[in-house]
DNA sequence: CGTGTTTGACCCGCGC
DNA sequence: GCGCGGGTCAAACACG
């Protein structure tokens, strides 16, 4: 009796652990599919977002484009031919560099033959790749540049006919074949941009993550010295061109001077260097356009940054020079996004001008703390990225939650399009920006 | 042996 | 026209 009773309690004992081990599982079960189902919503929500993200880049491409049609019809002259006109829209499609005029003796060797097509086949990391959003962007970063490049808005000289046509030409297909010296037929007109960034470095030359080959040295006069010249090695034909020369007054100055714009694909540490000074140069490039001595539609940069503009009679070219040497050099500043090979000397720097942390954008970076349009007031902790657009500030803390994160992307979004639409000059470098944000997300 | 650097020569634009 | 200075070329050299 005792032991049936015995049995009954123990079945029943197993039982109710049977039940209870069945509710733990079902627990788990609905955990699970309560975990997963969030995971779906946060994908979905991604996705919306993504979709957002390049709905947003689209419009801001088109009102751009919108935009920069005018400057283009404008450049042309009545006497264009259908054929010179042809030629023009194309250069729309095709990778528009900062100015450069090539001696007369590269002008001889170019050959005006050869087809856009041949050039996208030969170059398929170039601008034929248009479906990339990143290059695309950068495309626009320096299509802007043209129409001043080709037509200054105050240019005095009567009768360009034949220099636009050139340009436009020039924008056609050999500037992507040939090397820097053939990109771009010699137009007296036409001023070649430069952008210069001063830095302390105790090194050669700074890491900017693209890879340079040296092919000339030469002491210039006033300065003891010498002058290094560099020319982008990544690919073959790339027309950039980097000068690098210590200051007389300080010779822990490294100035390093930026000529051109790269026609291939680059490390994401030097898209960061070349968005600025691709974006610099197209600033530069449209300012001149209403005056050579300052920012007059970008009163915020002047007055914030020690960002200047170089006003030398031995250089005969507009340059724009960014003024690292004030920056701060904190430990925080050393350790964030250092280049492997970059030793803490010149530690600034990286963290001025390189784009690769996935998490503050590249906008903010080149904005905020790219020097472009760095208040040397206070004191920009890395991690508290500060946009400084016209009169609109906006706030980003990239260690907050995602949500903020929506939100802080619709807030720049809606910044990116104020800006676009109250300031024409400024599109250069917002293009340049958000280019590189885009290429960063679709990464 | 391939790649990058050095360095003297050369070219060209500009000012006088 | 001439000289100066900046920029580039290319042969020689160095290095891994």
């Amino acid at each position: 009796m005792e032991k049936k009773l015995d049995n009954s309690i123990s079945r029943a004992n197993n039982h109710e652990e049977e039940d209870i081990k069945k509710a733990l599982k079902d627990d788990e079960f609905k955990s699970a599919i309560a975990e997963v189902n969030e995971i779906k919503l946060e994908n979905a929500r991604l996705k919306l977002l993504l979709q957002q993200i390049e709905k947003d880049y689209t419009s801001l491409q088109t009102r751009f484009f919108n935009i920069c049609q005018p400057d283009l019809k404008k450049s042309g002259s009545p006497t264009c031919t259908h054929e010179n006109i042809a030629d023009e829209e194309e250069s729309e499609l095709v990778s528009l560099r900062l100015g450069r005029s090539p001696s007369p003796s590269e002008s001889k060797k170019v050959d005006k033959k050869r087809s856009y097509d041949k050039t996208i086949e030969d170059y398929p990391s170039c601008d034929g790749q248009s479906n990339d959003g990143l290059k695309l962007g950068l495309d626009y970063s320096t299509r802007i540049s043209e129409p001043d490049l080709i037509k200054p808005s105050n240019d005095p000289t009567p009768g360009p006919t034949s220099e636009v046509v050139k340009t436009v030409k020039r924008c056609d297909d050999e500037s992507v074949k040939k090397d820097a010296g053939d990109d771009e037929v010699s137009q007296p007109n036409v001023k070649r941009a430069r952008v210069s960034v001063r830095t302390k470095c105790d090194y050669p030359t700074i890491n900017d993550g693209c890879q340079w080959r040296k092919y000339g040295q030469k002491i210039s006069r006033g300065n003891p010295c010498p002058r290094s010249y560099y020319r982008c090695s990544v690919a073959p034909l790339c027309p950039v061109r980097k000068q690098v020369q210590r200051c007389l007054e300080d010779m822990s100055i490294l100035i390093t001077t930026y000529e051109g714009t790269h026609n291939h694909s680059l490390p994401i540490e030097a898209t960061a260097m070349a968005s600025t000074t691709s974006a610099a140069a197209s600033m530069l490039l449209s300012g001149s356009s209403t005056s050579s001595k300052n920012f007059p539609n970008l009163p915020n940069i002047s007055k914030t940054t020690p960002l200047y503009l170089s006003n030398s009679s031995s250089n005969p070219f507009p340059t724009i020079t960014l003024d690292f040497t004030t920056f701060p050099t904190t430990s925080s500043f050393t350790s964030f996004n250092f280049p492997s090979n970059f030793q803490s000397g010149s530690g600034f720097l990286s963290n001025s001008l390189s784009f690769s942390s996935p998490e503050s954008t590249t906008m903010t970076k080149i904005l905020g703390n790219g020097g472009l349009n760095y208040d040397s007031t206070s004191t920009l902790p890395y991690h508290n990225n500060l946009i400084n657009i016209g009169s609109s500030q906006k706030q980003f803390d990239t260690s907050s939650n995602k949500l903020k994160e929506d939100s802080s992307q619709q807030a720049l979004t809606e910044t990116l399009t104020k800006a676009i639409t109250s300031d024409p000059s400024f599109q250069s470098v917002l293009a340049a920006a958000i280019s590189s944000m885009v290429g960063a997300t679709k990464t």
